[in-house]
Parts: structure tokens; sequence; C-alpha cells
DNA sequence: CGAATAGTCAAGTTAAAACTTTAGTGTTTG
DNA sequence: CAAACACTAAAGTTTTAACTTGACTATTCG
């Protein structure tokens, strides 16, 4: 799975989404993070797992609480995505670079 | 279901967001969009159908066959959620502004 | 006009995600 | 040191989304 689609498929849940939503004030721990959601801690914890594969957000464990934040890797690279589609020039120019390379 | 959530829906399954990236390209019929993929003919309208809804795609049909372009509504919303993730005083300020409003 | 093309609709099947439960680890607090 | 706390792991269930099939409509071509 590409970095893009792990960005893509993470930020296609509502939860997933609301959490990012979230991180963007403030860091957050794990159970501060669950606390609006009607699902078990179980849960938020695969949610989180799935967002720090996709590089949206980092967590660092101090004593027994994870602490959430987000993470401009993913952000960035979902800035890059956007910027390809947002300017087709920019794409058409990478197609002649690849073909120029062969 | 928001329109925000509609576009990372839409844009989380690799066809759809193959689909966005080839339609950057040119915009296609729906049989030329449908030719890469494995799947029948109607998966591949029931994708466009979601990533319409999205915002990310316009049809038109032109006698028996329907031109699917980029859309630029739908990239311009993306735009605007990263814009807010990446530049945290500009959510900051939003929220001061809501504070202000009560 | 008949056949081929391009796409669509409704309904059902299958495959993938999300979520739960149960049980457990390491960490702080009284 | 026992109890509460914050989280984690494994395994199973349920819900959601993707995809298929078969039948059908409207358009173009010979």
């Amino acid at each position: 799975m590409s970095d893009i689609a792990k960005i893509f498929h993470a930020l296609g849940d509502p939860t997933r989404r609301d959490m990012v939503e979230r991180l963007t004030d403030a860091p957050l721990s794990v159970s501060k993070l669950a606390e609006p959601y009607a699902m078990s801690l179980t849960a938020v914890g695969q949610h989180l797992a799935i967002l720090e594969a996709a590089g949206l957000v980092t967590t660092q464990k101090t004593g027994r609480v994870r602490t959430c934040a987000l993470a401009q890797p993913g952000l960035d690279a979902l800035g890059e995505w956007l910027a390809a589609r947002r300017s087709p020039w920019a794409r058409k120019l990478d197609a002649l670079g690849d073909m120029l390379d062969e």
C-alpha cells in the first residue's frame, strides 16, 4: 500500500478524520482522544495505529500514557498530491520528465 | 454526510483515486475510464457516481456517451481542509471567532 | 430497420473494515 | 503492596462497501 493510499484510506473514516481535526488544536492522550466516541478504547487504538502508519499522527509513550500529536509527513504528502491535481501543467511536466528519462 | 466526508471517502478507494489521477490529464468517456480496471462497467459507473457526488468529477452526456472531467469544487474543499491543519493558527482564529459569536 | 454501442437500474453476493470481548502488561497511587 | 489506571494483543463478530449478474434504455451505424 503506497503512502498516499494509506493517507486517503486513513482520512476516509469519519472517526479518524475527527481525531486528526481535534489534534490540530492540541496533543492528546489516547484516553482523552477516545472520550467523545461511543466505542471501546481498543477500537480507538486501532484507528490510531492506522493514522500513525499513514504518517498523519505521531505518538510517544511516557510512563503509562501515550500522547498523540499531528504529524507533518502525512499532511505534506497530501499537499503534494493535491497540488498535482490543481495545476495540471505540473503533472504534464512530470510526464515529460518521465519520457525523457527513457 | 458532509462535503469533506464525501471527498475523503471517495478518495479513500484506490480505483476512484486512480480515476481522478487519470482525469487530471484529460477528460474521458466512461468506457475509456473503465478500460484499465478488471471490473464491470457497472462498477465503474458506481465509482463515478460517488466521485460526482463528492464534487470531484463532473460529467455530461452527449448522445450515448458520457464524458467525465475533473471538477474544482471537490479539490478546492480538500485544499481548504488541508490548509486548516497545516497552519494551526488559522484554526485557532476560527475557534476565537466562534467564541466571540456566542 | 436491425444490430451494435454506451451506459444504466435493481437486486443479490462477496470481500473488507470497523468494532467488540476477553484477557493481559506495565505504571502510578493510596 | 494492592488497587486503580492507561493502554495493548489476539480472536471473533458485525457492519459497510465493493463488485457482480441479468435485464433494460437510448443512441448511432450499416
